[in-house]
DNA sequence: TAGTGTGAATGGATTCACAGCC
DNA sequence: GGCTGTGAATCCATTCACACTA
């Protein structure tokens, strides 16, 4: 599929996420081809940037006319995989994996949560709340259920402590890429990939940031914008 | 503060929050000091790559001994702002603003949230579960609060739909930094900072990651692994 | 005319390699 | 011996510029 097995630069792949959210928004709105500059302005992105990164993969574009937007998502599709359905399971079913569960935009993209894990006994056996047609089980089922239905991806939603406790038991069960929720630095072996988001360092960032452009230093806040 | 002024790499400041939370751990255990190598073998870098995102901001190292854990962290704090108390406050009381308005992580690094929004009558006055402090207050209080708390930081947890309006209407009340959990490109002055997280993107990361490493392609499952 | 695809040039970030220090 | 700090070299990604096409 890929134009002849080159290297991928990883920054294309995390953009090729941003151009299928850009295209389906316009696939809605009836656009039925787009330019690699106009998705550029919307994305804050160079035109040649985005044709480079869609040329690693073929051609799509007709000169003078654009990128056909319905073919363009079935391709980025093909690409991330999201053609398919896969199978998840959350491991966490606290405050956190109770809004994952409920979160609808997984199932949108084609991720289906079929399973959900806790250790904690007294919520063994109990629904899912927001997907009742699941019951939290123990981490005990792990390997059966990861083989009976077929599940590749897991998200941890697990406090840090059990965060890497849980992700070696992932692993053991077959699972081939864990969505990370602790703020911790998960050790596995290389062929597993971690995906990794740590609320509190984003919010940490955006500190950073928001000082760089606001120098208000040791002082009190001085209000000249 | 910085060592004249120079300009510092996006991935540097990234990394730095990385390095801090390691340096946490390390303090718990007790250890005082460490070298770039031990802190590179944890965090998957090279030991220049740590030494030279640390020389941007001054010399901390001692030659044939290391870091000093305790030194750096308040270091890193102070460049990141985060030695200080930031209030934040939250708009979107669905299933994911509770439990992000329950998540203890962002208190433990100085992020303290003071004020939580909603746009459904039916929620406004109603506690925040888990921080019984708060009441949920209608988007017009927006600005008086933002004002009367001095909040800089706004977390945007609503619908996608409405996450464009919610923004503007936040940077519009004097918001400084918003850190975005809608599936969509707010399109904001550029001196306004934004950190998003899109959920479902993430995993069709890890998804096209997965199938790098394990070739499925379109037939079942290969297990040869 | 409007817009793609792509080699060449540029710009940034990472790694190397080593002088200097404990 | 162990380790930092940093210029130089390398590597990688982005942007430029233009031949080519509808």
């Amino acid at each position: 599929m890929t134009k002849n097995d080159q290297h991928i630069p990883a920054p294309t792949i995390r953009r090729l996420s941003l151009y299928l959210r850009q295209l389906e928004m316009l696939w809605m709105e009836e656009k039925k081809t787009v330019s690699s500059k106009d998705l550029g302005k919307a994305l804050r992105l160079t035109d040649s940037q985005i044709r480079k990164d869609l040329a690693y993969f073929g051609q799509f574009g007709q000169p003078g006319i654009g990128y056909d937007v319905g073919e363009l998502i079935s391709t980025i599709r093909h690409i991330l995989g999201t053609d398919q359905t896969w199978n998840i399971l959350l491991v966490g079913a606290g405050n956190l994996g109770a809004a994952l569960s409920a979160y609808r935009g997984f199932a949108k993209k084609g991720f289906q949560l079929v399973a959900v894990f806790d250790s904690d006994p007294k919520k063994i056996g109990t629904p899912v709340p927001a997907n009742r047609e699941l019951k939290i089980q123990p981490l005990t089922d792990l390997n059966q259920t990861v083989r009976e239905r077929d599940i590749r991806l897991a998200i941890n939603a697990v406090p840090a402590d059990a965060a890497q406790d849980v992700a070696d038991r992932l692993v053991a069960a077959g699972i081939r890429g864990i969505f990370n929720f602790a703020p911790v630095n998960l050790d596995l072996a290389a062929e597993v990939p971690v995906s990794s988001v740590d609320l509190a360092v984003q919010l940490e960032q955006l500190s950073f940031q928001v000082r760089l452009s606001a120098p208000v230093d040791d002082r009190d806040q001085a209000d000249h914008a």
